[in-house]
DNA sequence: GCCGTTTTCGGCCCGACTGTTTTCAGTCG
């Protein structure tokens, strides 16, 4: 078995989780250098295991002692000085360090002081009463972590909930907090603002001149289950459903720096604020300021820093730290899109589909009001049993599409489908008929379990189909239930750019698929086309557009790779409507 | 442990909150 990236990804940060416990800080320069590690081994172009000790310590965050590590795990199977750390922390020492509020000194306290080793050891010392006469803690600490252990399993410090479900929260905090008078600016930031497909917690940034009363708001909400923190300026509660809210306001000069801080990502701060040291300049979540004078040199807005720092402005979803500030620097960022570059949707359903939930009528009429020049209606293909479409219906739809023309003259109607790709990436109807259609989605809805090998051949094989437009939610993953199908990306990608079939964005947040992942990987092969499409099966998801538009930015996709950006007369003729 | 347009040694992002300490350590983001 050869060690794969993410393998060899995985046990980089065990070691440096357990070197947290050795060095006893979460911080130390060496867990650093461990994680930076991590993301340079996720991020390498090819397989980590075809690679030298030399060429690996030619990458940006692997040196001499990572790169014989790395190595060591490739060829024998195993990393000597990883069997060793875990031998000293056993997994259930390892463990506590998931409570919240308790880290790596703390665990060695427990550890050396009251010999516990474990979750359940550390209860029955509280039981005892014995936490709190240790050094540095009370009888408020040992309260205090006897509470965290219970809600262990509501949010552990890893925990992480899809954002399906996180979002509308955040949305619904966002425009409670903003209807109060002294707020000025307010948005949800973290993960979430960067479109991270699962949540840890939901960060709030407030502009406000006067920060009292939004923080009485915020923990005196009735959602909130507990108040774990409360400071003048930041305060954390708990919700009923177990997710944690953090809210920090600032002025409204500090704006754009505290947005920049709190949106992160941590990697992505971290190489800002060295940036900014090398120009003799201090960053911060109030400003980014002379490091003599401190007189302050951009703060208002985020743009505004970037600039100061000499950097083209990086949307939310890239600040990951994965090569976008270098890519800023040098010009090479994508063009990002925006929910009003969108002229059409590609992706629709309406009640003729067994699942579709607003007629079609309302649908076309819903289009129509958002101002799209173009849209394709797809209902589902006949082979999706209960959903799908018979020939007869598809004449009848086909017919009342005539009519909704007629009604609607600016509006372009491609009457489509989404096809079901079968087991051996066989199509509903044949193929003279499939020509008949406008527009071909085709989509995985059976058959997730097989092979790697297979799940790719029969999605190059549809490709193939020159009656197939585009290929629809790539992998078919439902986030947090489903993980979707493996294929080789790579092949899949190139099979895409020769056979001029586009890669569909799907914007539903229960999917987000194709994974933005994926979509990075397309950036080396230029012809690679794509399409952000609701799915919509009800008028109000029209709407989740938005969400394509950022898992695509997320995807480092360039907006004019996006054929739905394109105005009517380019697009009809990229997709050769009417010329089949 | 990593790294170098002042550096192969001496740096490495920055600050709020809590609980315990009467000046700070630990944790978190």
């Amino acid at each position: 078995m050869i060690a794969g990236n993410s393998e060899v990804a995985r046990l980089l940060r065990e070691l440096a989780d357990l070197s947290k416990l050795d060095d006893g800080a979460a911080q130390s320069f060496r867990v650093r250098a461990y994680e930076k590690a991590v993301d340079a081994v996720l991020n390498l172009p090819g397989p980590v295991a075809d690679m030298t000790a030399a060429e690996l310590q030619t990458v940006a965050g692997i040196g001499k002692s990572t790169a014989g590590k790395i190595r060591e795990y490739v060829d024998t199977g195993s990393m000597a000085r990883l069997e060793a750390l875990r031998e000293q922390y056993p997994r259930e020492l390892v463990e506590l360090t998931r409570i919240p509020g308790i880290g790596p000194k703390t665990v060695l306290l427990l550890r050396d002081v009251l010999a516990v080793n474990s979750v359940e050891e550390l209860r029955v010392a509280i039981d005892a009463e014995r936490v709190r006469e240790l050094p540095g803690m009370g009888k408020l600490r040992e309260q205090k972590i006897a509470a965290a252990i219970e809600r262990l399993g509501l949010h552990g410090k890893d925990k992480r909930t899809p954002i399906i479900q996180v979002l509308p929260m955040a949305v619904h905090l966002v425009e409670t907090l903003g209807a109060l008078h002294e707020v000025r600016h307010i948005e949800y930031c973290g993960s979430l603002r960067r479109f991270r497909e699962t949540i840890g917690d939901i960060d709030i940034l407030v502009a406000a001149s006067d920060p009292a009363p939004v923080m009485d708001a915020f923990v005196d909400q009735a959602s909130v289950r507990e108040v774990l923190g409360r400071g003048d300026t930041k305060s954390s509660v708990l919700t009923d459903a177990g997710l944690q809210v953090d809210l920090r306001v600032v002025t409204p000069s500090q704006y754009g720096a505290a947005l920049l801080y709190f949106t992160g990502s941590k990697e992505h701060n971290i190489a800002l604020r060295q940036r900014a040291i090398n120009r003799g300049l201090l960053l911060n979540e109030y400003a980014l300021s002379d490091a003599e004078s401190g007189a302050v040199v951009a703060s208002r807005t985020e743009k505004a820093v970037y600039e100061a720092l000499d950097l083209r402005y990086i949307v939310p979803e890239m600040r990951e730290g994965t090569g976008e500030i270098a890519a800023a620097e040098e010009g090479s960022l994508p063009r990002p899109v925006d929910a009003g570059d969108i002229r059409g949707d590609l992706h629709v359903h309406s009640t003729w589909s067994g699942d579709g939930r607003s007629s079609l009528e309302d649908m076309i009429a819903a289009v129509a009001a958002r101002g799209l020049e173009y849209v394709a209606i797809t209902e589902h293909g006949e082979d999706l049993a209960i959903n799908g479409l018979s020939r007869a219906k598809v004449a009848a739809e086909a017919f009342a599409l005539e009519d909704l023309r007629l009604q609607y003259p600016e509006l372009t109607i491609l009457h489509g489908s989404e096809l079901n790709i079968g087991r051996d990436g066989e199509l509903d109807y044949d193929d003279e008929y499939l020509l008949g259609f406008d527009w071909c989605v085709a989509s995985v809805h059976s058959h997730f379990d097989l092979a790697m090998a297979d799940q790719t051949a029969r999605l190059v094989r549809v490709m193939e189909n020159p009656a197939v437009n585009v290929i629809g939610h790539l992998i078919g993953r439902r986030i947090g239930k489903r993980p979707g199908i493996e294929i080789d990306v790579d092949v899949v990608l190139e099979a895409a750019a020769v056979t001029g079939t586009a890669i569909e964005i799907n914007s539903h947040l229960d999917r987000l698929d194709a994974p933005p992942e994926i979509l990075r990987r397309a950036r080396d092969i230029p012809d690679v086309r794509f399409v952000i499409s609701t799915d919509a099966h009800h008028t109000s998801e029209l709407g989740n557009v938005e969400w394509g538009v950022r898992l695509a930015r997320r995807g480092w996709v360039d907006k004019r790779r996006i054929v739905n950006t394109w105005n009517r007369e380019r697009f009809l003729k990229w997709a050769r409507v009417g010329r089949r």
